[in-house]
RNA sequence: GGAGAGUUGUCCGAGUGGUCGAUGGAGGCGGUCUUGAAAACCGUUGUGCCGCAAGGCACCGGGGGUUCGAAUCCCUCACUCUCCGCCA
């Protein structure tokens, strides 16, 4: 969420940032205003009867403790204790809706954020690598896979359903590799600490980085236990600091491997084949507490981090920054990260770099101390996926086939699959 | 899963209806003393909200209730600990 105070001071801005992201009507601004100054004007006037039969309860305090009868000041109190209810009961209305309208206020996006309408307006902002030739077409992975028996999407939708698969032999193999060569370099050569945490959350958490209430349909919720399978490792990862004080110098770089699980409503139809979108996958997640100074510089460098893992695989990708349109809510500036997929014969998102600048921080109450003793301050959040692994084992495998429909392996996972 | 005990400020730990945001200790910070340090002593040390400010309000695990008034009483939920059961 943003910061409340430019309800108050700066609905203009408000409304501007809505347009840019091509969100108005999302929110009704003029509705959100009013009700923020209305709820205003009640804590004014309930704090205001909460002082007098505050002070009026002391007094009869005061008169019991010697002995005084205090009927009448009992009787004047009661006045005070209507309002106060009246206005408790008319705050918790305004409230619920302000909450819910401010939740749905998107973040503010960063200055170097292009304009634009949807993701064709996205500027490619740096290639890496070259798209490889190959003196015969190119299958799909998910061909190759079946043909190879490696990857086996029937009996995926024999155990659980469709967008379910199997991984065999030497996909099951390739994908552990990848995922012990990203931890491996996160951990080893960028700084960042490993953690392994639940797959399955309270609804604190899904809200701390803002999946709940808005996304709901998205999640696989149990129910019984008001739990849910988390989407990503980026709400373990970001709310293992939800209601701290973070001590010690920023930024704080963690990691942390898990499977993922989406609905994927309404994406009926799309990518219906193979690995590219599917309720399970494993991800090696990246997350990053910032001072707020320097938050934007720690987003390049983490988009740079995700990248590696592809320059080490060769892989050929592209860097895209997110226009304002096509920037999720939460994000203030986002990059994503396309590999090149010769059996698809397109660009495939394989990572989503975010700066969330203080908007999940907010939600999460995540903050830290410039110094001992001063006052705490919202950290700034990020994350970005370092890799999808189920994605980028697709990417390999299309990317290192051979003519006679075999696997190559890359020179980078040869010591995790010896 | 069963039985019991807990949940208070950075930490430990008092408080069982009234001037308690909360006694006391530890730790932190500032100071006195000292050549320096330790000790001792003095002071200070939570978060959020409303307000231009003065100031006010809220918070003693979460939510609800009783009461003129609740950290204190009642209900409910969550979590923690101990014992038993089960178990990778």
């Amino acid at each position: 969420m943003i910061d409340p105070k430019f309800i108050k001071e700066d609905i203009e801005g408000i409304r501007k940032l809505l347009e840019k992201r091509g969100m108005t009507g999302v929110v009704d601004l003029d509705r959100l205003k009013t009700i923020d100054d209305e709820r205003r004007s009640l804590i004014r006037k309930s704090d205001e009867a909460r002082e007098k039969r505050n002070s009026l309860s002391r007094e009869i305090g005061k008169m019991k403790s010697k002995g005084e009868n205090a009927d009448d000041l009992m009787k004047q109190v009661q006045v005070h204790a209507d309002d106060i209810k009246q206005c408790a009961d008319r705050l918790a209305e305004l409230d619920a809706e302000f909450t819910d309208m401010h939740l749905s206020v998107p973040n503010f996006l960063d200055g170097s954020v292009p304009a634009g309408t949807s993701e064709a307006d996205n500027p490619v902002v740096r290639t890496w690598g070259e798209k490889p030739a190959f003196a015969f077409t190119p299958k799909p992975h998910y061909d190759l896979g079946t043909d190879l028996d490696i990857l086996d999407f029937e009996r995926g939708v024999k155990l659980a359903g469709t967008r379910f698969y199997v991984y065999k032999g030497l996909a099951a193999r390739m994908e552990r590799a990848i995922i012990n060569l990203m931890l491996d370099l996160h951990t080893k050569e960028h700084g960042y600490t490993e953690v392994f945490g639940p797959f399955i959350v309270n609804d604190d958490s899904m809200i701390g980085t803002g999946q709940f209430p808005k996304f709901k349909d998205e999640y696989y919720r149990i129910e019984r236990d008001g739990l849910s399978l988390i989407p990503t490792a980026e709400v373990p990862l970001t709310n293992l600091y939800r209601d701290e004080i973070l001590e010690g110098p920023l930024p704080i770089k963690i990691t942390m491997q898990s499977a993922c699980f989406r609905r994927e409503a309404g994406a009926a139809g799309k990518d219906t084949r193979g690995l590219i979108r599917v309720h399970q996958f494993q991800k090696v997640e990246l997350v990053k507490f910032a001072d707020p100074a320097t938050s934007f510089d720690e987003l390049e460098k983490l988009t740079r981090d995700a990248e590696e893992v592809l320059q080490k695989l060769n892989l050929h990708y592209r860097v895209v920054l997110l226009c304002s349109a096509d920037t999720s809510a939460s994000s203030a500036k986002t990059y994503d990260i396309e590999v090149w997929m010769p059996g698809l014969d397109r660009y495939v998102e394989i990572s989503s770099c975010s700066c969330f600048t203080d908007y999940q921080a907010r939600r999460a109450r995540i903050r830290f101390r410039r110094e001992a003793g001063q006052k705490p301050e919202l950290v700034h959040t990020l994350n970005g996926s370092g890799l999808a692994a189920g994605r980028t084992l697709a990417a390999v495998m299309e990317n290192y086939q051979t003519a006679d429909g075999e696997i190559a392996i890359p020179e980078a996972l040869k010591r995790y699959m010896e």
